[in-house]
RNA sequence: GCAGGGGUAGCCAAGCCUGGCCAACGGCGCAAGGCUUAGGACCUUGUCCCGAAGGGGUCCGUGCGUUCAAAUCGCACCCCCUGCACCA
């Protein structure tokens, strides 16, 4: 069986891409265009990739058979040093990385040829293409094919960076960026490919204070720079030998290590001696903005790797100056030991300075009494502090003591003051990772000052503004994210764009030395897909891609002749190209995991906009979130799942197709589970048997209520599949072809319903309505229909209006009802029937009904109102109390009803009848005798008297 | 910290926007019966509690509230998860 899978499977990819219906060209039909975010080129991939990319290929195959002309191209993004990273480790012979290729299928003749990156990144070329995604059956456009490292391609982005620094988009200014010593830029992330610890690690940005002391300055760093106001000494550790630093033509007094680290931010440091921190101790110096003269005093707290080594001493909002402060005032040795004036320390008290909603004047204080905290060494200080700085910054507000800044959030006042600061030359920035991080080579990793660092201006008003009114137009899936993008295209700021170092990428355009960073290289490429073939087939050339060029086919600038002439291109393949991009693009879809919200999508948004007319600007963006190991995410490097070959081998394309479509909604994340894997290959078994029983049939011609029942539910699944695919919402449309519609077929075949042109046509649309999902078996199912066309090709079922019947279906799930009470009555009372007797209601009853439907769906029914109609009339009123209580009962069940409950209860069918006809049925199912009785028919035997129970769309049951 | 997502029966998972066919789609698991040489698959029935007559009770994280009516709307709380920029 799982061969014969792998048969069919090969056997129509092989069909379809002869034919090329993959292929795609301008025609007169409207077009479609979706991508998928192609993926980075850093190893295999695993089963949880393939889910987006099977969405893709399947809302391709449906837009495609609701005729459009669909353009799905791929592609792949070898940017940056993931493939680099690998071939070292493949180098080195590392065994993880040789056991992780082996385990996926690489040859250990391979081996060796990928020492070299350039050959891993056409390696996993050659392997995304052929192995998962033809293997998958995908009917991409081969041809079209394109990665970020080919020199068209690179070409391509040097364009379009042109065009980014023509619209004032691209800008230069120093940057502060983790760095490892040796290696150069490393990514500081928590997958850590550049690292080997730290990968955790956040940059911190610290406010350097400059404290004039004679002739040097002591530099304290901050994250508060705004509690200067509550200034009352500085600390210095009495144990530390600190550093005198040349900066210009001051001299700092810091710690060995953050010299160690500040020297890759500011040029020229120098030391120039040393100078015990005891030395110190004593001495005044001037706080920044205040201008106060404060006291140097010991305290041990000052660790030298952390900040400076120096520390500002703010009792009010900082625990640890607090406590450090009260030790100090209580012991009299220290205060000796460094010949300090009891008298004078001890008069130091905090200075409030923040108003904090819940807090008193000194929080420091207070949260110190509250944890009674007592010594410098209680961990828990680590905490006071957090709380303290969290309230303080959300909910302070600056208070009188604090200049022109009393009253301002602290939020603001920390930005102002820290910039007053730098301005005045008292302060300066310094920058630091919150933990060691170290690089994969084993040298500790810095922050470390770019200059010249470019960026895109991603922060431009006017295209945030344009980007955002665009995005309010879009298709945007899930609909959280349609709302959600527009925050995050506000938040979306400048981002670096080039960087230095072991990287592969193309050259910045106006400065060789750097090369385009990872995610600026993929945001406006859909559109290179156009080009891409052209130069794929051979029939333009790299050197032709010039700016002229890509100026007159995707911006429609410039004079074709005079372009074709210069650049040596055909005039009518320069045309032709202009009129690809004038056909194919917009973009109607980009696709892609939920990690590219907001990175990927607010750049390939911001950038189509910032470029392109707006004519070309994306139609669509459709996220889909994960599929994750047992153990969480599965990860690319780190293997976990099964190879994909693998697991196609053993559960069919068709299968995973189906299971990705519908495990679950594509924005939720979704456990891989090889038991939902085997359920869904028994539900395509299931699937094929059921058409198998189908076609067995002796068909007859006469057409009876179950085959009205049938068209017309086959009609209410196709409406429901198009009603869902309008959101592209792939897991209804499985939900109905390969759950409820076979559920439907079996209640058709248990009521006997076997009408050979219906099951003709229900085999016609189903099997239609399986290619976009389960495509191989669809066509090896048409195929054996005797269909000569592709189903891959053929039309989507359209809805039929008029074969929706409403009564009819009512009257079958009246049926079910009635099987159901059967039922229920048997395992309550344990019964086994003999005879079953059903008594459908009086004829009396279905006027009074009737009557207080008309008066529900007019919104006039009352219950007094119903029983003076009911009692009004002649032939009812015989039936007395009987007649009045049934009316009240009624009119206070169809008051509760929706409008849809009234709507059913509206459809007309003649119950006595159709029970007559489904008695046989009933026979069966109950293997018992079966008699229906009109309530009204004074003869029907009732010897319990339940005739009388008898109601409208509710027959009494007489089991015995 | 910033920005988001979510808590539904034994498990997975729809429904929530647009309140009422919701004891809550569907699937898995489990149980009984059928089919089968057997297993698997398949078919039927059942699977919150009570019930020897189709009924009743309770239920969608917790607590309030709006409404004739709440899984669905509002408020508050608790708990989980995700992304966050030179990683793709």
């Amino acid at each position: 069986m799982i061969n014969k899978l792998a048969d069919i499977e090969r056997k129509w990819q092989e069909r379809w891409y002869d034919v090329g219906i993959n292929e795609a060209e301008p025609d007169n039909r409207p077009k479609f265009m979706i991508i998928f975010a192609y993926p980075g080129v850093t190893g295999y991939l695993h089963v949880g990739h393939l889910r987006g990319y099977t969405y893709v290929d399947a809302i391709a195959r449906y837009m495609r058979m609701n005729g459009y002309n669909v353009l799905f191209p791929v592609g792949t993004h070898a940017t940056g040093n993931g493939a680099i990273s690998l071939a070292r480790r493949i180098k080195a012979r590392d065994r993880a990385t040789l056991d992780y290729m082996f385990a996926n299928g690489c040859l250990e003749s391979e081996i060796k040829n990928l020492e070299d990156p350039i050959n891993v990144v056409n390696f996993f070329n050659d392997v995304y293409v052929n192995q998962y995604w033809k293997r998958f059956g995908f009917l991409a456009d081969w041809r079209r094919f394109t990665c970020t490292i080919y020199p068209d391609y690179q070409k391509f982005i040097q364009w379009q960076f042109r065009k980014l620094k023509a619209k004032g988009l691209l800008i230069q200014k120093p940057y502060y960026a983790p760095a490892c010593i040796e290696c150069g830029p490393v990514a500081v992330d928590p997958s850590e490919t550049d690292l080997q610890k730290g990968g955790r690690a956040e940059i911190i940005e610290y406010t350097l204070l400059k404290f004039r002391c004679e002739n040097l300055f002591l530099v304290a760093a901050t994250l508060r720079p705004e509690t200067v106001f509550g200034q009352t000494n500085f600390w210095v550790n009495p144990d530390v030998e600190y550093v005198k630093v040349k900066n210009n033509d001051e001299i700092w007094v810091i710690s060995r290590p953050s010299f160690e680290k500040m020297k890759y931010q500011k040029e020229g440091l120098e030391i120039i001696d040393t100078i015990a921190g005891k030395e110190l101790v004593g001495k005044k110096c001037i706080a920044p903005m205040i201008h106060k003269e404060i006291i140097v005093l010991p305290a041990t707290f000052c660790d030298p790797s952390v900040g400076t080594g120096l520390v500002m001493s703010v009792p009010s909002d900082a625990p640890d100056d607090w406590i450090a402060l009260k030790e100090l005032q209580e012991n009299e040795t220290m205060l000796s030991k460094y010949n300090l004036d009891p008298a004078e320390i001890r008069k130091i008290k905090p200075i409030p300075i923040i108003d904090i909603d819940g807090w008193g004047p000194l929080p420091a204080v207070e949260i110190v009494e509250k944890m009674g905290i007592e010594r410098s060494s209680d961990t828990r200080l680590e905490e006071a502090k957090k709380i303290v700085y969290r309230d303080g910054f959300h909910k302070g507000k600056m208070n009188s003591n604090c200049g022109k800044y009393a009253g301002m959030p602290v939020q603001k006042a920390k930005e102002l003051m820290r910039d007053e600061m730098i301005s005045t030359g008292e302060a300066e920035l310094f920058y630091d990772l919150s933990e060691e991080v170290i690089c994969r080579c084993g040298k500790p990793v810095v922050i470390k000052k770019v200059p010249d660092q470019w960026f895109i201006d991603y922060g431009n008003k006017a295209l945030t503004e344009a980007s955002k009114r665009h995005a309010k137009t879009m298709h945007i899936l899930p609909p959280e994210y349609y709302i959600n993008i527009q925050n995050v295209l506000d938040w979306f700021r400048e981002r670096a764009c080039v960087r230095q170092g072991n990287w592969l990428g193309t050259r910045f355009p106006f400065d060789e030395k750097w090369i385009i960073e990872a995610i600026s290289d993929s945001t406006l490429y859909p559109i290179y897909y156009l080009v891409s073939k052209y130069v794929n087939e051979g029939s333009l050339k790299t050197e032709q891609l010039t700016e002229e060029f890509f100026d007159y086919v995707f911006l429609d600038c410039g004079d074709p002749e005079s372009i074709a002439k210069k650049i040596g291109v055909d005039l009518e393949l320069l045309k032709r190209i202009r009129e690809d991009v004038e056909y194919w693009y917009p973009l109607d879809i980009n696709l892609g995991g939920k990690e590219h919200m907001t990175v990927h999508f607010p750049a390939f948004l911001m950038n189509h906009v910032g470029i392109l007319q707006e004519k070309y600007w994306p139609r669509g963006i459709f996220v889909n979130w994960y599929i994750t190991g047992k153990l969480g995410k599965i990860s690319k490097s780190k293997g976990g799942a099964e190879p994909i070959p693998g697991a196609a081998e053993r559960f069919g394309v068709d299968t995973m197709r189906l299971y990705y479509a519908h495990i679950a909604s594509p924005f939720a994340d979704v456990e891989w589970d090889e038991e939902a894997l085997e359920n869904y290959k028994n539900r395509i078994d299931r699937i094929i048997k059921t058409i198998d029983e189908l076609r067995s049939l002796n068909g007859m011609e006469e057409f009876r209520h179950i085959d009205r029942w049938m068209l017309s539910r086959l009609n209410s699944r196709i409406r429901a599949v198009r009603e869902g695919m309008k959101d592209f919402d792939l897991r209804q449309l499985a939900n109905e072809v390969y759950f409820e519609m076979i559920n439907d077929i079996r209640w058709y075949l248990r009521r006997g319903g076997n009408n050979k042109k219906l099951i003709n046509r229900v085999l016609d649309v189903w099997i239609r309505m399986m290619a976009p999902i389960t495509p191989h078996i669809a066509e090896e199912l048409w195929e054996n229909l005797g269909k000569e066309c592709f189903v891959s090709t053929s039309n989507f079922p359209n809805v039929i209006e008029e074969e929706i019947r409403f009564d009819v279906e009512e009257a079958e799930e009246f049926l079910k009802s009635i099987v159901s009470d059967i039922n229920e009555i048997l395992n309550v009372t344990g019964m086994i029937p003999n005879h079953i007797r059903l008594y459908t209601s009086p004829k009396w009853k279905m006027q009074v009904f009737s009557t207080a439907l008309d008066l529900a769906k007019r919104k006039e029914l009352t219950i007094p109102g119903l029983t003076k109609i009911v009692m009004k009339d002649q032939l009812l009123k015989t039936y007395g109390k009987e007649a009045s209580d049934f009316a009240r009962k009624t009119a206070e069940v169809l008051l509760k009803c929706s409008n849809d409950e009234l709507r059913r209860f509206e459809a007309q069918f003649d119950e006595f009848d159709f029970l007559n006809e489904a008695a046989q049925f009933l026979r069966n199912e109950f293997a018992c005798e079966i008699s229906v009785y009109s309530a009204d028919d004074p003869k029907a035997p009732d010897p319990q008297n339940k005739a009388k129970l008898a109601i409208p769309r509710r027959p009494a049951i007489y089991v015995e």
